[in-house]
DNA sequence: TGCGACTTAGTCGTGCACAACTCATTAGGG
DNA sequence: CCCTAATGAGTTGTGCACGACTAAGTCGCA
């Protein structure tokens, strides 16, 4: 048996298993199938999610703004955007001093949903069963590993 | 300014910048972005490259198998094989002593492809540009957190 | 001041990802 | 043996994700 469990991981293999990247596919997903559920209380789903953390942060912001934070294209976020305002969590207006631009700001449901929303992140935390160390080392070698990528 | 930059991550923040999810919901995108020009070269989309993986290191197996290696819906896989055999790289075929089952088979050229497919590893490898050792950490705590969550 | 380059959102086409469902086949208990 | 439950693959509908493209608006400079 030549490739008993025991060997260290190739640099170059093709093994499934050896491959940082599929490791990152799988947890991505399975970290998204997590907050199905919670989300689907909210009447979310993950990335409209995601567009809403950035709202409750910072209201008022364009579709330019919105997706430099979260790196998703236009052709993304313009449709994600229309289901989000026909559930009247959000409404886009064209800006006065730039008619290309669109300023995505809350409705009222909108903010209000943040409230319901609060207990989400702790319920995640705990799901996810890191350590607080674990976590930040995580979310730091993630970071390293995206800006290395994107470079 | 009572949020400065200095403070430390909130485990219960609505902040996305504190999220260890997008963190690893954007790694994973850039990760997918950085493999798309090597994988066009091979006329493979990255889902399609992970199936080839496991094929090549274990020919005939059955979507069911192919589906739990990858933790993929046969929803997902059904037409991503189609795709794949359309384009020759595999045959599906039913299973005599099971009715029931698929078995998928390479063709030469599947089997073809992986000679040209031995660089990519190395390549995306090189992009990551995560030393060893923060590569088996960040693969660790990938599959703790996918076995956590998906406990 | 006019016009070409750039910017911003948006549409369209393709390919995942998954829930809900269907259909054929098999297994297993009475 | 039957017949009911379980299994395996596939279809359908919805919602991302992104490349290629379009159209409208703004900017800059000859």
């Amino acid at each position: 048996m030549s490739t008993a469990g025991a060997e260290p991981p190739q640099e170059g293999s093709l093994l499934l298993d050896d491959q940082l990247c599929f490791a990152l596919y799988a947890a991505s997903r399975a970290v998204t199938a997590r907050y199905r559920p919670l989300l689907d209380e909210l009447g979310l789903t993950y990335p409209q999610y995601l567009v809403m953390l950035v709202l409750w942060e910072q209201d008022s912001i364009s579709v330019r703004d919105l997706g430099n934070a979260l790196q998703l294209e236009s052709s993304t976020l313009s449709p994600l955007l229309k289901r989000l305002e026909s559930n009247g969590l959000l409404r886009r207006e064209r800006r006065a001093e730039d008619e290309r631009s669109v300023a995505l700001r809350l409705t009222d449901a909108g903010a209000r949903l943040r409230e319901r929303a609060g207990t989400v992140p702790l319920a995640i935390g705990d799901a996810m069963g890191l350590t607080p160390e674990q976590n930040a080392v995580a979310k730091q070698l993630l970071r390293l590993l995206t800006t290395n990528v994107t470079r």
